[in-house]
DNA sequence: CAGGTATTTGGCTATTTTGCCAATTACACA
DNA sequence: TGTGTAATTGGCAAAATAGCCAAATACCTG
């Protein structure tokens, strides 16, 4: 289930990263500063859900954005978020 | 976390059913045939994140989407399949 | 082939999530 | 006010998820 791939920070933070280009899971772990396994983990989620591809080169593994549809994936998550702030705020508001 | 509240396949349903316009617990309890207690945890979920509005009228209780914007996050997630099962597809083909 | 670096997998515990039941709340209407 | 229907909440057990360590695998390089 792509959404249920996407539903953790972490993976989340990796879709982000590699929406700029490729990565080593060395580079994500750095970035990450979880155990290299956990980081792996996570990718495998992600390479199993459709949303990555690893490309292996030399001794390294790199990760590729499969799909740059991800991106308007954020901005939609982006507008929920900001629709429900506006809910929010229509409900502080003494007027209503 | 937006995401995270659409990562279940219950509420995703949910999602999909208040897109065609407003439904009572009831009515959605009846779809879905778990327990309407779980039903209405997961209602709370989809709430809690701002993408459902609950409407109280009579003795019953009304959801409806916030954001029609989460139609275009269907969308996309669709398209990521797409491409998952096309890269599937190129990973079959003998040619590559 | 031996040693070294990069990554994945197995196994385990801790945490989170789910779903049911029972109890409670909310509301209509007799 | 009392009863019935609709929905939420509390509590608990089962299932799924996350993260760490250790072990295994992959692959380059001497």
């Amino acid at each position: 289930m792509v959404i249920k791939a996407m539903a953790h920070p972490t993976r989340l933070f990796v879709v982000d990263k590699l929406s700029e280009g490729e990565r080593s899971v060395g580079e994500l772990q750095e970035m990450i500063g979880a155990d290299m396994s956990t980081v792996s983990k996570h990718l495998s989620v992600l390479r199993t859900a459709g949303i990555i591809k690893d490309d292996k080169r030399a001794n390294q593994v790199f990760y590729t954005l499969l799909c740059p549809c991800v991106l308007d994936f954020f901005i939609c998550v982006e507008s929920v978020l900001q629709s429900s702030a506006t809910v929010t705020l229509d409900l502080m508001d003494p007027k209503s």
